[in-house]
DNA sequence: GTGGTCTAGACCACT
DNA sequence: GTGGTCTAGACCACG
């Protein structure tokens, strides 16, 4: 796992979508372990209990879940991790759509999506 | 002048973007005069120290400028102004190409740029 | 808000019980501000960062939500005042049913229930 | 003995807590054996430790105790067991009442003690 | 003054 | 070694 931070956003948000990205794109599989809270904290140079903060949202939203004294898991529900990597595709393409629209071009999150359809590097 | 606030950015910031982009757009004209703080920040609800704080950076950045007594102004060089455009379309496709590639898909900012070059509004 | 903490449960879970029992029983009403977050630590004798976390639980729950700059408050939707209220009256008394059968009483919660109608201090 | 453990609270309390019920309500009668340490733990799919922190606190209490290299057994003592159960039922009844109150209704523990009068099993 | 984030460092329960 | 909680203390953005 490796981020470079940036500074517009909190740090344990960052962790939190950075491990998302990496079960969306299947780095981290179903009920594998996830990093330990220490072990990241020391890799990624921060405190222990920022990425304690990102694991408990991630906790909460059932995407990964605590088992006591061994670690975090990413969740065994195929469901789960199916609907996680749409609605950050669908979050991506559509945060891009409103902006690219903003600067002034007509285009649609239909439009990106057929172009993303051939590019699925999972298909 | 509307914007949809989103949380998890400072306000100030995302004033000074839909400024931005405005400009960028064409919405607003190279040398005309932007909101007056107090206009704008009634019609955002927000406190005018947070337009006005928004304005200083847009300042800074030397995309609109002060004529005293009678407001902001933006800039009436054109090059500032078409740098400012490109600026802000290749950071958000860069963005966009970072994160779908985060979860999985090899884009690269020329597919989206050639498939941008048909969509704009101005050509 | 005066609490009492109790070993068994971590402090942060007993505030945010402790706030919405208030907000339940109607001595917090809608729109109505919190204690900011300081203050409600210094009255506690706790770090501001538990009670930070306790807010923080409920803002996710809808219960409460932050004006910027100005404190927490109430939420404004009656509808999620009364859910809140019944959930907390249905998890009491299913959690007193449930433990008093397990020493060898037969009750059900619509004993309880019956029995509670005719106390509520609301009606 | 089947316990559905929650979260909130240390296990090895559920456990002593789930086994001193059965002993109020009487499904662990006076002098009777145990569940080995070994054989509940597997029940429970707990660590042994657990199980064995559980009854060192049940021990502690009186509740139970144990025979050389033959296992832990029930008090043998009446009053031990009266007791026990008496302090359970107040325990929960004056919890209920404490929680009730709190959202908003006015109720004794002299009520409720009224109502579980014609409900004991063991009457 | 308000909430939000972060660090450093500590202790606890569970496996 | 693992997560969970808590304190102390700091800095930032916002109004």
């Amino acid at each position: 796992m490796k981020i470079k931070f940036d500074e517009s956003k909190p740090i344990y948000l960052q962790i939190g979508d950075a491990v998302k990205k990496a079960i969306a794109r299947g780095e981290l599989k179903m009920g594998e372990k996830v990093p330990s809270v220490r072990e990241l904290a020391i890799e990624l140079k921060v405190n222990p209990n920022t990425v304690q903060h990102a694991y408990q949202e991630l906790i909460r939203e059932g995407i990964i879940f605590t088992k006591r004294g061994q670690g975090n898991f990413v969740s065994q529900d195929p469901e789960k991790i199916k609907t996680l990597r749409q609605q950050l595709i669908k979050e991506i393409v559509e945060n891009f759509v409103r902006e690219i629209n903003e600067v002034g071009f007509s285009i649609s999150s239909k439009d990106i999506l057929e172009l993303l359809e051939e590019k699925d590097d999972r298909s």
